[in-house]
DNA sequence: CTTATTTATGATCTTTAGGTCATAATTCTT
DNA sequence: AAGAATTATGACCTAAAGATCATAAATAAG
């Protein structure tokens, strides 16, 4: 499964749904990205302005990537899992 | 063309590839996206820590969208153009 | 229902991104 | 090579993210 992400709202879902899928708990991800429980639930949450790195330090934990890519109405589940 | 993006470096190369594809100076990027010309300079020059929200605010401008996806070793390139 | 676990909120402090202006350096034109 | 356009840098200021600790709220277990 891959997440279309326009918003930090995306995102914040996206990696939710990836830890879920890893049977991660906010702390466990905390420790293994290095980013704090409380930043993780609010990047969850999609507060605004979250830092791109520390975006980029959750995927990795998560084993994540983005891809930057034209915008497309339709599907978004070309890729799958 | 789509990039991965696992650094602020990679989102940065790839938001300047699709600014030259579009034929935008900075600075017009900078009045469609509402983000100045220097911070566009400094995210395009991989700044580590630059706004999720700002990326999207340049990624919209650019008609473009970012893709959550599981971490490939291999080709990115399976989404065309 | 109670307890334990997980997630969300709240406050304070520090650091830093981005707005803003000025200007330097680089690149493109002619 | 000049001159113009584009991009990069630097400083300052303000707003806000993240570190950190405490704790409340919600969810899961027993």
């Amino acid at each position: 499964m891959n997440h279309l992400a326009r918003t930090p709202a995306d995102i914040g879902h996206a990696l939710r749904r990836a830890r879920k899928i890893n049977g991660l708990t906010q702390k466990e991800l905390a420790s293994k990205s290095g980013v704090w429980q409380e930043t993780i639930s609010k990047i969850e949450n999609g507060l605004p302005g979250a830092k791109l790195e520390t975006v980029f330090d959750i995927c990795a934990a998560l084993n994540l990537e983005l891809l930057v890519v034209k915008r497309s109405k339709g599907t978004t589940d070309f890729l799958e899992e």
